[in-house]
Formats: structure tokens, C-alpha cells, sequence
DNA sequence: CATAATTATGTAATTAATTTTCCTTATCGG
DNA sequence: CCGATAAGGAAAATTAATTACATAATTATG
């Protein structure tokens, strides 16, 4: 993925063809990724020496190693290569929309600290009652998913949109309650008071949310999300799929640490669904 | 980019060398998008040729064509190239979710269907009055999140993830109603009768779920959502991703229709949340 | 079960693509 | 303006990939 930024870096002393040839790259990765490397010299009128001498200057072995690089970064990447593109077409929004949530993903799985969502698993599956917290729109999706995709695992967990609430959850916490709490800015100064009540109470608490944050900094364990968010505002954020993933994969820790009791329940969910439908059960669980 | 269906499609008859090499490939992309033909052969202990058959069965017009669509697919792809890797370490869970998180939102966007996404876009501009049905977990969080991302574009909607209150709110709609509703198995009994009760008030229904299933039988405008589930019963379903690009996209799509009423609601839920905060204008809105 | 038809594979020849070598032309600092 | 240095191109050399053709394996059919 260097490769990206190397391209992009106004810093690398660019000789008039090299940055013929970058402006070239840039504007039509396709066109590179599919082309010998004489189609491309022609295409930027240069021969192919240059074209080879580019490639080298940029860290890759060859041309052929470059087109692979470029391949490689690319699907993720395309649309970010031109920011600032228009979108008003579908085809656009659903290039803009799936680009931006799969790079997301991608970063995300790029800063995730495996220790911490370790320790966060582990506090999950030892709990007797998991409080899940999130308020406004986007953490309010993810509490209720928290307590949705726990509950199949025969967690006693409650989620709550409302802070007032979870106030209250905490001072009636008993000693093997644990807290999970999410905040996109971090900067909820309801939500602060609370993970302050929950430590008073002892209550371990696990925060979704952007590092170095007032959230982040009460929390027993953080997980920090910390991720860019695009110049536009009509698109809905997608830090949430950051978020999603999170769940899942606390979700799935927490499934695997005793896989014969997830497994019972999650049959049970299962079960009871497909009598309630037409007995289909290759279906899906949780409609 | 079927690459990756080709290369795992166990129905492509495969002589003894062809699966040699496929094996080969999903064992080691890495090796395999950095090797040259030769090499490549004699790993596999087969001739060049062969490869570059093998390449042409797959759909690839060359072998460098084929290398560079396998680059392409990688990171999406990376873990699906084994399915059966068993998940136990966080690192493992992490590339899992992710991965499958991603694979997800690629088959999606090869298979939406502008039209209908125009359609049910169309549509929801147009309502005066938009009724948002999900129930059961996943699809609740769906209905949730069409609320969620409409009010701020200045839309009315109401969500429910109560079919009884649907049945109520059908009965109850005004000639400008839109309902919209999911179901990611498309077998949901009561949501048949819910939306045969819509079509006999005669209110507009998008449907996002299964094609071929009741549920998209009965709707206005369907957006067939059709994807595999993996076998790893623990894993929360990645579907829930594709739906939520799905809602992403509508609702661009309808903030794209009207920018300038769209921008005065974003702006407005903005301020209030700045002002409820810390003053930081720099973070995301909708926490 | 034999045999024809088809398909898969390898070898060698051919073609195409890429890189290297060597030379020319810019560019920059005195 | 001159010399040094870097950039670029032409052509040769090399390497990679494909095609053509021959052979082996497999499958279908009587």
C-alpha cells in the first residue's frame, strides 16, 4: 500500500515525464494495470525504459511487479485516487458508498490492537450482566447490536439509547457487571459522567471510540477507532461499519471461548425461528 | 473480478492439473501474483502452457491478465481462499470478519441493480410519509437505520420493528405513504401479510430482501439482496453489511435529489450537536 | 470391454514483452 | 559558457509468454 502514497507524494523530485507518466497512472489505473508496458509508454509518450526506470524509482522490481502493486491497491483504493470526484450518477453513490466502507474495513483491520480487544473479550464471556450504552443515532446501532448479537450467545446483556438510563444501570450494577459503551466522538459529556459513575461503582467498563478522547479515557479498556472521516457530508458516515466490525468479531471471541454452549444456543434461536416460518432451515438465523 | 468465484466454483470441471494448480494459487497468492510463468509452472510441476490454459479457463485472457486480477482480489478475498481455516486466535477472528466483511460488499455491488435503486430512490423523494419495517434483530436494525439516515435529510419516517404497529400503520396511511421494508430471508409470514394489506391501501413498498422469496413477490420495488452465508454458524452475519450499503446508497441518492434542503437539515442537527458538546464543529455529526 | 472421440498435457518453436547497454540530449551550478 | 550530472531514447539482448504441433490420458459409445 506504499505504493499508493509514493504516488501520490509531491515530496519525490518528479522530472516533467515522471510526473507525466504518475498524472497518466492516476487518472486511469485500469488502463495501467491491463497494458504492456509499450502501450503505456506510447500512451504517455515516452519509451519504455522510462516507463521501467519509473516503476523502479517507486520501490517495485519491475513493471510487472508495479502493475501487481497497483492491481493490489487498487480495488479499495480506486476512488480514492480522485477524491474528490463528483457522485450524482448510482452508479457513482454505490462505487462511493461501497469504496469508502470497504476502506473503512480496511484501515480498520490495519489499527485494531488485538491485546485490547483480547482483554475486552475477556471481560465479555467472564461477565454475569453486560450493560451496553449508546445514545444518537449511530451508538444507539451499535449498543442494540451489542445486546443482539450477545443475547444468542446466552449473554444476559440489556443495551440502552438512553444515558439517563444507564445512570441508573450503574448504581444498580452488582459486582459481575460489565459495561460496553460506544461514542464516535468520544466527546459525549453525558456519556463521560456515566463511565465516571461506573468506575465509582467498579464496574468494568469497554469503550468504542476515537483514542485520546474524554470517553477513552475513563474506560477500563478502550478499543480506539480512530479513523478518517470523508469531506462529504451528504454520505452517511462509515465509520459505523468500523464499528459493526467490532461487534462482530467481540461477538465471534466471545462465541469461541466455549463453543458448545454458544452452539446450544444459537440452535435454540434457530429452531424456534424456522418452526415460526416455513420450515426452511437452511435460512439464516435472526430475520 | 468472478475470479474468485471461478477459482473456489467446484463445479468447473477440473482435470488432475488444474485443481494442482488451483490448490496452488489459493495456497499462495502471494507467490503466485510475484512469479513469473515459469516458476509458477515448475511450483506446480506442470508445463507454461498449461498455465496459460488455465488462465484462459478462468476467464483471463493472458497470464499476466490473470495475475493482475488475482492482485485485485486479494485482500478482499485473502481469507475466503481457504474458507475452512479454523478462527481461534484474534488475529485470525479479526481477518475473518473483516475479510468476509468485505467480500460481502464487493458480491453486493456486483449485483445491485441500478434501475431499482433509482426507482425505490425516486420513491422515497417523492413521499410525504415513509413507514420503515425490519423486525428480529438484523432486519430491526435496518428499519432503525432508514430512519436514522432519512430524518436528517428532512424526510418524516417512522420505524418499526413491530409487525402488528406495521399492520396499524398500513391501515393508517395517507395517499403520500411509502413503506419500506426488509427481511433478509424473505420468508417472514407476517411480513407477507403486512405488505398484502400495504398493496390493498394501496401504499408503494420497496422491498430489500432475497429474490424469488414472498417477500419480494408483494413489494413495488425490490432490491434483491442475495448473498451466501458462510458455514461458520458462530459468525454474525456479514449480510447485515450489505444492507446497511443499501441504506447508505438510498439515502444518498435521496439527499443527492434535493442538496440544498438536504445540506440546511445536516447543517442544522450539526449545530445542535456541536453546541451540546465541546464545541468541536471538526467531528462527525449523529453520534 | 474395446475403440473412437475428446480433452488434457508437454516439447519445441515462435512471438511478444521487458530490460540492459550504450549513446544523446537536457539541465544546473559555477 | 563549460563541465558535470541527470534524464531520456534507440537498439540489442534477454527473458517471458504463447502458439503449433505431437502425444498421452480420459471419456463416451457401440
Amino acid at each position: 500500500m506504499d505504493l499508493f502514497h509514493a504516488l501520490t507524494d509531491e515530496e519525490r523530485s518528479r522530472s516533467r515525464l515522471d510526473a507525466k507518466i504518475t498524472a497518466l497512472v492516476l487518472d486511469d489505473v485500469d488502463f495501467v494495470t491491463g497494458s504492456t508496458i509499450n502501450e503505456l509508454a506510447e500512451r504517455a509518450g515516452v519509451s519504455p525504459p522510462t516507463i521501467t526506470r519509473f516503476c523502479r524509482r517507486l520501490g517495485c522490481a519491475s513493471f510487472a511487479d508495479f502493475k501487481v502493486q497497483l492491481a493490489r491497491m487498487t480495488y479499495v483504493g480506486l476512488r480514492y485516487l480522485k477524491p474528490e470526484m463528483p457522485t450524482t450518477t448510482v452508479s457513482e453513490v454505490i462505487d462511493d458508498i461501497v469504496a469508502k466502507a470497504q476502506d473503512t474495513l480496511f484501515s480498520l483491520h490495519n489499527q485494531l490492537d488485538h491485546d485490547r480487544l483480547e482483554d475486552a473479550a475477556r471481560l465479555l464471556r467472564g461477565a454475569g450482566f453486560i450493560q451496553a450504552v449508546g445514545a444518537g443515532g449511530n451508538s444507539s446501532m451499535i449498543a442494540n447490536e451489542i445486546q443482539n448479537r450477545l443475547f444468542r450467545l446466552g449473554c444476559h446483556v440489556q443495551s440502552t439509547n438512553d444515558k439517563a438510563m444507564a445512570v441508573m444501570l450503574a448504581a444498580a450494577a452488582t459486582p459481575d457487571t460489565v459495561a460496553i459503551v460506544s461514542s464516535m466522538t468520544g466527546r459525549d459529556v453525558e456519556l463521560v459522567r456515566c463511565l465516571d459513575l461506573y468506575r465509582h461503582h467498579n464496574v468494568p467498563t469497554i469503550a468504542l471510540t476515537q483514542s485520546g478522547s474524554p470517553v477513552s479515557e475513563r474506560a477500563s479498556v478502550v478499543i480506539p477507532i480512530d479513523l478518517p472521516e470523508g469531506v462529504n457530508i451528504y454520505r452517511p458516515t462509515s465509520t459505523r461499519y468500523a464499528y459493526l466490525a467490532v461487534i462482530d468479531i467481540l461477538a465471534n471471541l466471545v462465541a469461541y471461548a466455549d463453543r458448545q454452549k454458544s452452539l446450544q444456543y444459537l440452535r435454540r434461536i434457530k429452531e424456534e425461528l424456522v418452526s415460526n416460518r416455513d420450515g426452511d432451515d437452511r435460512q439464516l438465523l435472526g430475520d
